[in-house]
RNA sequence: GGUCGGAUGGCCGAGUGGCUAGGCAGAGGUCUGCAAAACCUCCUACAGCGGUUCGAAUCCGCUUCCGACCUCCA
């Protein structure tokens, strides 16, 4: 089952299987965040997405390294190429260092990503890091003839790359059009050609965030750093290229074509586009001002929210849709995740109680095989999500007494449930201390069935009451009492 | 304006030609001291109009609506 992987490739625009380069290793790059302010949902949905695609690449044993990069340096305000980057602009208003801000941001990043069980990167390099590479890649370029100098910028020649190259590729947008859709820049511009992207750009006196390089005090465009820092640490060419869909039509695409300018190969043979998370129908983004941050989620504090939502909840709903398609976010859609993971992992709770017999009425090899199935479906992880429920409904039945299984069938439902739920969707326990008052509990249980056993309805449902306002829930079953926390 | 992608039951969301996921919500039932939970049953939808086919949510055409990209954005 693990060598049918298919992948959804946008270069081809179809589902590929994924064959890697030098097998058992694969490498995997995605673009990371630039870290000027905090990360917002939707950024988390494509890091989620690529992190459940990690997950399961190493659960088929792949030697994955999977490279993320920290945008910290020359991602500029606008489309012009000139003006200030990001970085130099947020740490004006706040009048402190621009890596003040990329500390700060990275930070607040990290944690985030912590609160979401993804896994770290193999390496997360950094753009100000690997200002050598940018500048050796750019030279690499201009000697190729695909790019030019003017005035201590460095630009891209895309009309000179797309006479033996196809620039859209990605895209599969026709040039011509293209070409003549682009809005005019005005007079003074220094681009050759409409179309023409910054590769180096030239500080301007008052700029602070800048490097020596052969055509003076400068900083790199944008998209050079990850053809830099992708080329160096995976090969000229890698597996899979991911990252949003938003940075297929020009961040990919440029990527593209320095690479094939500077190395004249491709740079991934897969590249993986995650769709976007939006609100009401429209795509959260941080010019929109539509973009819930995870602390207003976690809290309940945005408008929209009636109340906070776990981490768990939120990866969980993220998990339910497939990647490839929009995810609707609202307080209605939550509500329906979050029950729904309660009970996934109440369930799993129960495994451990379970009443094994001689028959079996169960066939766990099957649903394991539909998760994998799923899965091997370009990471379709909804449909894997929904056979686990079919568990969860025979773990249910067999802990009422209504389903027989084996102790082999136990056993199989609790592996098929840590590889699927824990390894692979990464999902986790969110009362980690749930272990801690667990004794305590069982006392509590047991002095509210005693007062049970003599009719004492009154304690007994004091008891149960007082705990469901403390946030738990005592669930009353033929083998006793159990208990989730809410 | 150009390019691309969508429109699925009350909500979220899978599904690419017949067997009509799943979660949540709703209805009934079983269990229970009661409740909750759980289990069983029900609610059986594919924007509209044509066409292809023995058969279409799924293929083709047209219409309407929505979104994304084309400009920084995961």
């Amino acid at each position: 089952m693990s060598n049918k992987l298919v992948i959804y490739n946008t270069l081809t625009r179809k589902k590929e299987l994924f064959e890697p380069l030098n097998p058992p290793f694969v490498g995997m790059y995605v673009c990371g965040p630039t870290v000027y302010s905090d990360v917002h949902l939707g950024n988390c949905r494509t890091f989620v997405s690529f992190d459940l695609i990690y997950r399961y690449l190493l659960h088929l044993k792949y030697k994955v390294r999977y490279v993320r990069n920290i945008t910290d340096a020359g991602h500029l305000e606008g489309d012009r190429d000139e003006g200030d980057d990001k970085f130099s602009k947020k740490a004006r208003l706040e009048q402190v260092e621009p890596m003040e801000i990329v500390q700060r941001y990275t930070i607040g990043f990290h944690d985030v990503m912590n609160l979401f069980n993804t896994l770290p990167p193999s390496i997360e390099p950094t753009a100000t890091g690997h200002i050598a590479e940018q500048i050796e890649m750019i030279k690499e370029i201009i000697e190729n003839g695909f790019a030019y100098e003017k005035n201590g910028t460095v630009y891209f020649d895309v009309e000179k790359y797309s006479k033996d190259h196809n620039y859209t590729i990605l895209t599969n947008r026709n040039l011509e059009e293209l070409l003549a859709n682009t809005r005019d820049l005005g007079g003074q511009d220094e681009k050759h050609g409409r179309l023409d992207f910054a590769l180096w750009i030239k500080a301007k006196s008052e700029h602070i965030m800048r490097w020596p390089s052969p055509w003076g005090w400068g900083f790199p465009g944008w998209h050079i750093e990850c053809s830099a820092m992708s080329s160096k640490y995976l090969g000229e060419t890698f597996d899979i290229h991911g990252g949003g869909m938003d940075l297929a039509a020009t961040h990919h695409t440029n990527e593209i074509a320095q690479s094939q300018a500077c190395n004249h190969s491709q740079p991934a043979k897969y590249w993986m586009h995650t769709n976007m998370l939006t609100v009401n129908g429209a795509r959260m983004s941080k010019s929109a001002g539509n973009g819930f941050l995870p602390h207003e989620l976690f809290t309940g504090s945005h408008p929209l929210l009636s109340r906070g939502f776990s981490p768990m909840t939120v990866r969980f709903f993220m998990l339910q849709a497939h990647y490839r398609s929009t995810l609707d976010f609202s307080n209605e859609a939550l509500e329906a995740s979050d029950k729904g993971f309660k009970r996934l992992m109440a369930a799993y709770g129960l495994l451990g109680k379970l009443k094994t017999s001689e028959r079996s009425e169960v066939d766990v090899a099957a649903i394991r095989e539909r998760c994998y199935d799923a899965m091997n479906d370009d990471f379709n992880s909804p449909i894997a999500i929904a056979e686990l429920f079919e568990a969860v409904r025979i773990i249910n039945s067999i802990y009422d007494g209504k389903t027989a299984a084996t102790a082999q069938d136990v056993a199989a439902l609790k592996s098929l449930m840590d590889d699927f739920v824990f390894d692979i969707l990464g999902l986790k326990e969110e009362h980690a201390q749930t272990e801690d008052i667990s004794h305590i509990m069982d006392f509590i249980i047991q002095l509210r069935h005693e007062a049970k056993l003599s009719k004492d309805y009154v304690t007994s449902d004091k008891i149960r009451n007082g705990l469901q306002a403390l946030g738990i829930q005592l669930k009353d079953g033929k083998e006793g009492t159990t208990w989730t926390k809410a």
